[in-house]
DNA sequence: AGCACGCCGACT
DNA sequence: GTCGGCGTGCTC
């Protein structure tokens, strides 16, 4: 019996299309179908059942060797589709591993869990139970556990992961990759032993294939991984967890751009299951639900074992200028650091930029060295060669312009491989280290450099966004925010969010143990708005003001944002085309007074005007509702004229990145 | 994304 | 003439 079906198939297509089948289907089956005129198979995902069309149709021609999506899980799926403007059978692609099931054969590497013995769990604190137990798991509820670093929130992940076991269910922690070390790994293996299954972006694809069935089986009960292993199917999901639930990285910049903590709260919510966020700086999108009450928030106040937190000194870099010191150290940070190499504690210094200097100008005719591909200067590098931090252009540094002939280039701002050369000659004894992607290009290296921390082999550690993050070093009794200015100068209506998180992340890595922690933060704007704010570390404060200003802009939370990016290597056409678009839409717009609030912005350069020689620019709308976004967009996407060979468009919903 | 089809320029 | 360049459009 020939039965009709609307399939999925993993190809760049907007809609379904009609295979038939004698085989035994049910909606979510994995199959492989014949794509096209040439012998092409593609994998498919079963989405519904259907009549007999009025046109030929070709036979699926396998099942495949996976469970059957469950529907909760298909029609997630279908709504992360539809939600990022993604082609369907892509975004169903996800929940499949790119290899077959492994033919039983030992693997001859060591396993990605740790093989150790299973810990009796710690006794929580009061503060902690009671968190807890104010998590009930029964039903869908977001939670907001908000809590300084050291707080105690992993222990409350793995109480509530520990009850949501007892109950015969499976959970699911996602974290930022850059958290997802070893030590984090060790700790859940220590708890949960061979329950736990991990996926991050370092497996292979045997591995990553062999832990998704260990959780697709249902033998694995919780998952940890990085965004993607949301769309892992877990059978019986009963707990999501999303730590450091405020980190940009868990929007994916390419492809399907899903936001893996909104995608999470929609699974959730449709699984019926609680979700916990956990931070200490909650994205402002979170607090004002969490305050709202539409989400319960949990407030862990206290570091535990007492410890406090670090002090935080603000200084002038314009007022603190000492000739004998280079123009990014003031006397208070050369003292403080000698102080610490004295004492054989250990300093580091945060700069969020690498290299030896930013951009290099002629001394005569004022010419900079931009990147012929992007719209950016060339970093000097080594005081040998420009480098482009975009694309993979590079050439030699000369110190004659070539522009003018008679000028010489001078390098010109700061990066880390500066740093690290002035700290060598004013601290010639201390023993130093560089954490940044120049030196660090493997996990290996990033490993021996936190033992090499853990040993005491480094005094002084320099880095950039790398050493932000989840380090915890007991000997560590001095942050430096070498020149916190890089990150306050981006036109971004999230830039003072991400200053703060920054800073208070940074500052966080000072002093975690018995050793009192201080940080010192250099700025040219000691008047900046957030400064005041971080001094105190009062997060509320901060949210509670810049949710005003969110407010009185019609920004996020208090509307929803697309942004429609175009690029193509013709300047004109991309204008062009954008110019079109922004006429549909506004004329859109203007038909229905149901969207009467939608602002369209722009078309505009893009931050980046040009990257890898592309021209880019950008329209932004502007609604109170989603879901009118969602219908413009729609709208758009189904007027083949507004298309232009050559540029392309692409759909960004939620943006992070205004880039 | 692939892949075929088709409509032009360069070549034996 | 015909080989092949890649712009255009479709995939049940």
């Amino acid at each position: 019996m020939k039965t009709y079906w609307l399939v999925a198939v993993n190809a760049p297509i907007p809609q379904t299309l009609t295979y038939s089948s004698e085989l035994e289907l049910r909606l979510g089956s994995h199959v492989v179908v014949q794509l096209g005129k040439s012998n092409r198979n593609v994998s498919a995902v079963v989405i519904a059942q259907t009549e007999k069309p009025d046109y030929e149709t070709k036979d699926i021609l396998s099942k495949q060797e996976h469970p059957d999506l469950s529907e909760t899980f298909l029609s997630w799926l279908q709504w992360v589709s539809e939600y990022y403007k993604h082609p369907i059978g892509q975004v169903m692609s996800l929940a499949f591993p790119g290899l077959s099931k492994d033919t039983k054969r030992l693997s001859k590497k060591k396993s990605i869990i740790p093989d150790i013995e299973k810990l009796p769990p710690p006794t929580l604190s009061e503060i902690q139970k009671a968190v807890v137990d104010n998590i009930p798991l029964d039903s869908f509820q977001p939670h907001l556990l908000f809590g300084v670093t050291g707080s105690g929130k992993t222990e409350v992940y793995m109480q509530c992961f520990d009850d949501c076991i007892q109950q015969g269910k499976q959970g699911l922690f996602l974290l930022p990759e850059i958290s997802l070390t070893p030590q984090l790994i060790y700790r859940f293996a220590k708890r949960f032993g061979n329950e736990l299954a991990v996926i991050h972006s370092q497996l292979t694809d045997r591995e990553r294939t062999n832990q998704w069935w260990r959780i697709a089986s249902g033998e694995a009960k919780i998952l940890i991984g990085a965004r993607s292993a949301l769309f892992c199917p877990i059978p019986n999901l009963g707990l999501i967890v999303i730590d450091e639930e405020h980190e940009g990285s868990y929007k994916q910049e390419e492809k399907l751009k899903y936001h893996a903590r909104d995608a999470a709260i929609v699974l959730a919510q449709k699984t019926n299951i609680p979700i916990i966020l956990g931070s200490a700086t909650p994205s402002l999108e979170t607090w004002y639900n969490a305050t709202t009450g539409k989400y319960k928030l949990h407030k862990l106040k206290e570091r535990i074992n007492n410890v406090s937190l670090p002090e935080i000194y603000i200084l002038d870099l314009k007022q603190n200028k000492t000739d004998d010191l280079p123009f990014w150290m003031t006397p208070v940070l050369f003292e403080k650091i000698s102080d610490r190499l004295e004492k054989g504690e250990q300093c580091a210094l945060f700069l969020n930029r690498r290299g030896m200097a930013p951009s290099v100008v002629c001394n005569q005719c004022g010419a900079k060295k931009d990147c012929p591909n992007c719209a950016v200067t060339l970093t000097l590098h080594s005081k040998s060669h420009l480098h482009c931090h975009y694309c993979d252009y590079h050439e030699n540094y000369k110190e004659e312009c070539s522009e003018c002939t008679v000028g010489e280039m001078i390098p010109l701002g700061l990066g880390t491989e500066k740093v690290e050369e002035d700290i060598g000659r004013l601290f010639p004894t201390a023993r130093l280290a560089r954490a940044d992607r120049d030196e660090i290009d493997k996990r290996e290296n990033m490993e021996d450099l936190i033992d090499d921390m853990m040993n005491n082999k480094i005094d002084i550690l320099i880095g950039t966004q790398m050493i932000a993050k989840g380090l915890d070093f007991p000997n560590l009794s001095l942050v430096a925010i070498v020149l916190a200015d890089v990150g306050f100068n981006i036109q971004d209506f999230r830039a003072n969010e991400r200053s703060f998180q920054l800073i208070t992340q940074v500052s966080g890595r000072a002093g975690r143990h018995q050793i009192k922690g201080e940080v010192i933060l250099q700025t040219y704007n000691v008047e900046h708005p957030v400064l005041k704010f971080v001094e105190s570390a009062s997060y509320e404060l901060f949210a509670e003001q810049e949710l005003e200003f969110r407010r009185e802009l019609f920004y996020p939370p208090y509307s929803k944002l697309a942004c429609l990016r175009l690029q193509g290597l013709n300047k004109a056409a991309v204008i062009n085309l954008a110019e079109q678009i922004r006429q549909f839409l506004e004329r859109l717009v203007a038909s229905n007074p149901t969207f009467e609030e939608v602002r369209i912005l722009g078309p505009s350069e893009a931050p980046l005007s040009k990257l890898r020689g592309k021209f880019r620019y950008q329209i932004l709308l502007k609604a109170s509702h989603a879901s009118h976004l969602s219908y413009l967009i729609q709208q758009l996407q189904n007027q083949t004229a507004l298309q232009s060979p050559g540029t392309k468009v692409l759909i960004d919903i939620d943006p992070v990145q205004m880039g």
